[in-house]
DNA sequence: GTCCTGGCGG
DNA sequence: CCGCCAGGAC
């Protein structure tokens, strides 16, 4: 029972370290590289010694941000954007400042799908009647008292936990990990992974998520003083964390957009709506990652961040998977997918289902 | 019973 | 590509 070792179990991780990141970056200039570089894989860089001096802190918002994860984003999707967006259209990508490398490269061009704001305000008219799960949440507790760093921990705790998770789940587990003082690099690294377990119990895969918790408190205790890494590159190398959630933190921890946060309802609700299917490219993208370049190359950057929630809620209770409730939308006129697959109950088979 | 979810490994 | 994780939705 007491063989919590000081360091960690998996011995390869000494062995590989180093050499960690190659090519992550999408800021390829030259047009043959492309991103293909399969930057996943290989997380397992631990180095502790190296450089600590370039992780400063870059706050551009003091502890007023108030909201962790999606719940921050319930400010940023109300009507006052409407105005914003209409007045906007013409805003290309890399006209904001933003992080180091984005998007600069290869926004230029990408045309804009044809009537994309009125879909886009029609699904938020939708959403302000239709109450999704995703909005529904008063947590402003769990990570707005606290300091930066710790509301930053707490973001990407959060970010962890949320994935295969209801909110009000999530929200849970996160007000028990606070409750037990546990959302810190420091107190979590200290923590019987058994006890995190119990803590988090009811969310999805919570064995892995506390396995990676201790590893991620640990590499952000020796990298980066217990605060959370501040680069997409950097986040991306923390075990658990994925596209998806490192965008999310970078969006909400450090304020910072880096690229859209795509996740399933994104993904094919944009597919659905032909919103990343230009003509010079492919048909339609088959994963999440090219969804979010394709998306970037046209969506104007106000968006980056309010089309996630925008979209989760609407995929949420009407764009849904399965048998999306077209009758009900109120864009359908404007979606090549409408009432095409909301027929057929199983379009799937590829699966003999014999057994 | 099958799909869905994000990240990951094979 | 497939499957695993844990559990919910259908």
């Amino acid at each position: 029972m007491s063989r919590i070792l000081l360091r960690m179990p998996n011995t390869r991780f000494y062995s590989k370290c180093l050499q960690s990141k190659e090519e992550i970056s999408t800021s390829a200039p030259n047009p043959e590289v492309r991103v293909f570089a399969r930057r996943k894989r290989q997380k397992k860089a631990l180095e502790v010694s190296n450089e600590e001096s370039k992780n400063e802190p870059i706050e551009q918002k003091p502890c007023g941000l108030p909201d962790i994860e999606e719940f921050a984003y319930k400010k940023a999707n109300g009507p006052a954007l409407s105005s914003k967006i209409s007045g906007k259209l013409e805003a290309t990508p890399d006209a904001l400042v933003v992080g180091t490398e984005v998007a600069s490269e290869i926004g230029a061009r990408g045309e804009p799908p044809a009537n994309w704001e009125k879909v886009l305000e029609g699904i938020r008219k939708m959403r302000a009647t239709e109450d999704a799960p995703v909005d529904s949440m008063g947590c402003e507790k769990a990570g707005s008292s606290l300091p930066p760093k710790e509301r930053r921990f707490a973001v990407l705790i959060s970010s962890l936990l949320s994935s295969q998770t209801k909110d009000n789940v999530n929200h849970g587990a996160i007000q028990r990990l606070l409750q037990n003082g546990l959302l810190t690099a420091e107190t979590i690294d200290k923590t019987d992974e058994a006890t995190i377990k119990d803590l988090i119990y009811p969310v999805g895969f919570y064995t892995r998520k506390a396995s990676n918790m201790k590893k991620i408190a640990k590499i952000c205790l020796l990298k980066y003083d217990g605060d959370i890494p501040s680069s997409l590159e950097e986040l991306l190398l923390l075990p658990g964390i994925g596209p998806k959630m490192a965008h999310l933190v970078m969006n909400v921890g450090w304020n910072n957009v880096q690229g859209i946060c795509v996740d399933t309802h994104v993904h094919r609700i944009c597919n659905r709506l032909g919103w990343v299917s230009q003509p010079g490219r492919k048909q339609k993208t088959s994963t999440p990652e090219e969804t979010r370049e394709a998306l970037q190359l046209w969506l104007p950057k106000e968006e980056w961040v309010p089309i996630n929630p925008l979209l989760v809620g609407f995929g949420q209770t009407i764009c849904t998977p399965l048998r999306p409730r077209c009758g009900m939308c109120s864009v359908s006129e404007f979606c090549p997918s409408a009432f095409k697959e909301s027929s057929g109950p199983s379009s799937k088979l590829k699966k003999p289902s014999q057994k």
